[in-house]
DNA sequence: ACTACAAATGCAACTGAATTGCAATAAGGG
DNA sequence: CCCTTATTGCAATTCAGTTGCATTTGTAGT
């Protein structure tokens, strides 16, 4: 019983994780494929490739949900890098050690870097 | 020529951040002051406060925008938790080093730390 | 205390991301 | 090829936040 069929708008979003490895908004891929697929399904597919971890996500500055796809270089918490100028979002392969704080008990954390990138700095 | 009027708006809202040192949701207020002012004057108050520099914001991992009392030892970049449990968002005192990574210009950061706090952990 | 004027507010409409219910479609195991 | 049910499309809805504009209100200056 395969719980994910490969469907075509499926392999549609899927290309876009496995051909660039940045972290992209769900909003972008909506408009993205607008002609291809209607939104609901592009929130419905990344929300399972999320279940499934082939994707997993965060909140951006702006409050936009983005997805990355999930690597074995990417630690399970690493920071995500937003470039302001030219607005690509990368996961960025650190590990980041959180302060012991007696006050609280830590599950897990969420880190925003924000910058310029080698790209736009060169430029 | 002031450009701060202390409205009685500004004040019931100004009260919450003094009484309370704790990140606050602009929807939360925008709730609790149902009664006394519009959701417009809230969010256009809570704005006044931050370009004053008298409250920072970040957005928490629901996409909230959250606002909490600027203070002295409110280092410039800051964590913010979250209790799972109760829903309180505090600033942490802490200092986090960020790493040095060659590719990018960081120039801010944001952190979020989601665990349980003391409270939840003692009931 | 009065006035004038800019700042602040209320209201209603709007935006934009994301979600939901339901009927229609299509993947793929047998 | 059939059948089951996962997946999709569509339209309506939610929810935080924003905008334009007319009205009110704080307060500096007299
Ligand atoms: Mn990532
Ligand atoms: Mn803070
Ligand atoms: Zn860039
Ligand atoms: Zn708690």
């Amino acid at each position: 019983m395969s719980v994910n069929r490969k469907t075509k708008s499926f392999k549609l979003i899927m290309d876009v994780f496995n051909e660039n490895k940045n972290a992209i908004s769900a909003i972008y891929l909506v408009d993205q494929f607008s002609n291809k697929m209607n939104k609901t399904t592009v929130y419905r597919i990344l929300d399972r490739l999320e279940n499934d971890g082939i994707l997993h996500s965060f909140i951006d500055k702006q409050g936009l949900k983005r997805y990355a796809k999930d690597s074995d270089d990417n630690s399970i918490t690493h920071p995500h890098f937003l470039c302001q100028d030219c607005g690509i979002s990368t996961c960025v392969k650190v590990n980041i050690t959180l302060p012991d704080i007696s006050e609280y008990n830590i599950k897990s954390s969420e880190h925003l870097l924000i910058g310029t990138c080698k790209d736009c700095l060169s430029n």
